[in-house]
RNA sequence: GCCGCUGUGACGAAAUUGGCAGACGUAGCAGACUCAAAAUCUGCCGUUGGUGACAACAUGCCGGUUCGAGUCCGGCCAGCGGCACCA
């Protein structure tokens, strides 16, 4: 068979005659399936992409043929830093090179032949979608969910400008090797920690995988605690959060952030250079290196004292950049004897080490970190870890001095970025009124394409005087624009909600329409997005339920990560490291369907792995067969014969593949499902050598198997449908059903174990009971050999597997 | 470092969720067809010992639970993904 042309011709057939595009009218129950759009950042589609999307196609035609109505869109995520860089290189502007590569995508794309609904395509980068984005902050700002802070970003002197942190390679500027610092700028936050519990709770109800909602709650992050109130000599407070509030009297030191305003403010004249100097070192540090707990803790005393609450004492005041500004209350309590870092910090800098707590027998060597007996506290000696600290925190309450607090590790969302290729963020400075936002009527808020992208020390739009200055709407003054343009996240964060009403023209999308159409049934997409993306998402579905948009409370109802395709030499495939396998090569040779089945038989999904083409043939060879089955079947009428031991073993082989590929298919297990098919296509075959008269049989197994393969080779299973006769697409039949009474074989081989190893194997009807099968198996002429006259203590009969015989 | 995952023949992998380890496929070996090659078809194919029936060993390493462990528990080792401005 011709694959090339063969796919052409299909490809034309389902659009012409809308196989692929979902029908309102449908009255069957929708699926939505959604796979990660694509990012048009290098000018071609790679193997990741493919292995998203043919198999996830596959899985789509299933349910298609399983009676579900399917929508299954296609788009680009098109805005990001990639296209911007590209720009910088080469001159091409990102719009220009931006839409180039999504038209090469788009045709490579339609050579997968997955039924994507084109007619709902969308792309984020145009005013007909951003525009939309930009209603998404609007609305947010309104609903108190958008706010402007201070934050650091990455800052490079030399290029003067702000680094991503994927610029920053070892503490330096990937252009220019200059040092890079933090620096501070007022940015753009959406507030997803209002959202922390839920985020977090709701995660119960997903049909996610296991790793991925542990990840999400470890990004989330809850602990439950306390926050504690110090105050300093100067009258000044500040608070602390603490999980160990039990270990208050054992205080030693407080420690606070370096950027903690308060540092500036109390730090003593005496040691005010040392403090700054390593202020400005903490700028230099990345936060994965700070929080690394084998890097030796390093600190400031301040000069200033700290007052503990709960006894009056006074401790020394630390700035360390083990604490983050951003977390908690950016101040900690440091307590040596019961903390690992605090215990190593106070040796290091020669503090008080008090123990507060005391295992059962007394005797805890330092640092103990478990819960314990108080002693050395006061009235509260002698209590127990959770009843400790319930004490204490009431204490404290009485005192005025602190309370019960839940923290968690989720920070807000910072989603100002200083670039060109991204959606302006709608709003405008005035100096008279402030922070106003565009009205809606004026969006979109139109990224101009005249710009000077290379960086020279201001962001791109910020040197656009066209953009820069426009009117107060409110006072119709001048003023300026936000010079900023919105994470690339935040078009990722609702698209899935947008393509069902793609073209809506006067909302982002229609409630009715969306309230029908999601969630979405089945996202499937990378594993690198187990907390970013999947947790954005899932905050802005939220945000817009509460502001009466949605009914539903979560975007995806079930997910799955494919696996990652590596190189042949078993690394990530780069440019740099030369080891890109592209898919063109092996389509425009083999064909799609091959190239699809290939990888969905080589690889276990979820788990991927190197590429390797040495089975690519058996692939081929696979359809070979199958088409020569095909003809043969075409070649005789059906007719009806007798029905044998070997028509039943055949009936057995095809009722047992359609039940395990109906659910392999389901689970994802693209691999033993095409494996399973392999099984059918060998059992065909050696029927076929018995040349027998029962063609209706054998006829009947061999459509089922092109209906079951179908989904994974559609263009091959469509033109052999044809070829048998049928006159409308294969996607419009129904998916085989397996008979319950062709899977009863009549016997079954049992394994005899004696002392639970394998010795001899019985072959016993299907229909016996456990009873029986022991008496049958012990009066067996080799058990009794192999028994040599020992009585069997034991013997564990377990149904159509083994017999185990202690002896 | 923190969080999460993975580890099974020469190779990609499978294993009804605690029940005959290695289905299916690659590669390899032997044979059939062919002048020959390719293609196709048939058989063998975890390791070691044995002509053989068979036996011993075997799911990264060490230990545990169990009649029985690739699967459960504890401790290591190695590789991979994410860590908030790559998307």
């Amino acid at each position: 068979m011709n694959m090339l042309e063969i796919e052409k011709k299909w490809q034309k057939y389902w659009a012409e005659n809308k196989i692929n595009e979902y029908d309102e009218n449908d009255t069957r129950k929708k699926f939505y399936c959604l796979e990660m759009f694509s990012y048009p950042s290098a000018a071609k589609l790679h193997v990741g992409h493919w292995y998203n999307y043919g198999p996830t196609d596959s899985y789509a035609r299933y349910k298609k043929m399983k009676g579900f109505a399917v929508f299954q869109p296609m788009g680009f995520d098109a805005f990001g830093l990639p296209a911007e860089n590209f720009a910088i290189k080469t001159g091409v502007h990102p719009q220009d090179s931006t839409v180039k590569n999504i038209e090469t995508m788009e045709v490579q794309l339609q050579n997968i032949g997955a039924m994507f609904d084109w007619s709902k395509e969308i792309k984020t980068c145009m005013p007909d979608y951003y525009k939309w984005t930009q209603w998404l902050f609007l609305k947010l700002y309104e609903n108190g969910l958008a706010y402007r802070k201070e934050a650091p970003v990455n800052w490079c002197s030399s290029c003067n400008t702000v680094l991503a942190n994927e610029q920053v390679v070892d503490g330096k500027c990937e252009r220019c090797g200059t040092e890079v610092f933090k620096k501070d700028l007022t940015q753009w936050f959406f507030k997803i920690t209002e959202y922390s519990e839920e985020l977090l709770q709701k995660l119960d109800e997903l049909d996610w995988p296991e790793k991925t909602k542990h990840m999400q709650r470890n990004w989330i992050g809850k602990s439950t605690g306390a926050e504690v109130e110090f105050e300093t000599e100067s009258g000044d407070k500040f608070k602390v959060f603490t999980t160990r509030c039990d270990t208050l009297f054992g205080v030693s030191f407080v420690v606070l952030a370096p950027e903690h305003p308060l540092v500036k403010k109390l730090v003593t004249d005496d040691c005010k250079e040392k403090v700054f100097k390593y202020i400005e070192e903490t700028a230099k540090a990345s936060e994965i290196d700070r929080l690394s707990s084998t890097r030796e803790k390093t600190g400031e005393f301040i000069g200033a004292y700290a007052i503990n609450p709960i006894n009056g004492k006074k401790v020394p005041i630390f700035a360390a950049d083990y604490v983050l500004y951003s977390y908690g209350t950016g101040a900690v309590m440091g307590v040596a004897a019961h903390d690992e870092r605090d215990y190593d910090f106070c040796l290091k800098y020669g503090l008080n080490v008090l123990q507060v707590i005391n295992n059962k027998e007394g005797n805890a060597t330092l640092p103990y970190c478990e819960d314990g007996y108080l002693q050395n506290s006061g009235e509260f000696d002698g209590l127990y870890g959770e009843d400790a600290r319930n004490a204490i925190i009431n204490k404290l309450k009485e005192l005025g001095k602190g309370d019960f607090k839940v923290n968690y590790r989720l920070r807000d969302w910072l989603v100002s970025r200083q670039r060109y290729w991204g959606a302006p963020i709608p709003v405008i400075h005035c100096e008279h009124c402030g922070v106003v936002p565009v009205p809606y009527d004026q969006l979109p808020v139109e990224l101009p394409y005249d710009v000077e992208f290379r960086p020279d020390g201001k962001s791109p739009l910020a040197k656009h005087e066209g953009f820069m200055h426009t009117t107060c709407p409110k006072c119709g003054k001048p003023a300026l624009r936000d010079p900023d343009t919105l994470d690339t996240f935040v078009c990722s964060s609702w698209y899935y909600l947008r393509y069902p009403d793609a073209h809506n023209a006067d909302a982002p999308f229609d409630p009715e329409i969306i309230n029908k159409m999601l969630p979405v049934d089945k996202y499937v997409g990378g594993p690198e997005h187990a907390c970013m993306h999947l947790l954005y998402a899932r905050f802005i579905t939220k945000a817009l339920r509460d502001m009466g948009y949605l009914k539903f409370d979560e975007p995806f109802k079930s997910l799955t990560h494919q696996g990652i395709i590596l190189g042949p030499d078993g690394n990530r495939m780069s440019k740099s490291r030369g080891n890109v396998i592209s898919p063109d090569t092996y389509v425009s040779v083999s064909g799609s369907d091959v190239f699809r089945l290939y990888l969905m038989f080589g690889f276990n999904y979820t788990e991927g792995g190197p590429w390797n083409d040495d089975g690519i043939k058996s692939i081929t060879k696979f359809l070979d067969r199958i088409e020569k089955l095909c003809e043969n079947a075409c070649a005789t009428q059906p007719i009806k014969g007798e029905i044998t031991t070997d028509e039943k073993e055949l009936n057995f082989v095809l009722h047992s593949t359609i039940k395990s590929v109906d659910s392999d298919m389901d689970n994802f297990s693209f691999n033993t499902a095409i494996a399973r098919l392999m099984e059918l296509v060998n059992a065909l075959k050696k029927y076929e050598t018995l040349e027998k008269g029962n063609t209706e049989t054998f006829y009947n197994a061999v459509t089922t198997l092109i209906k079951l393969l179908a989904p994974c080779a559609p263009h091959f299973s469509e033109e052999l449908w044809e070829r048998l006769g049928n006159k409308q697409s294969i996607f419009l039949s129904d998916y085989p059903v397996f008979d319950e009474k062709a899977l009863v074989r009549d016997e079954v081989e049992y394994g005899v174990q004696i002392n639970s190893k394998l010795r001899h194997k019985i072959v016993l009807s299907n229909s016996l009971t456990q009873k029986e099968i022991e008496e049958i198996v012990l009066k067996d002429s080799k058990v009794q050999e192999l028994l040599q006259g020992k009585a069997p203590k034991k013997v564990i009969v377990i149904l159509k597997r083994l017999v185990n015989i202690i002896a």
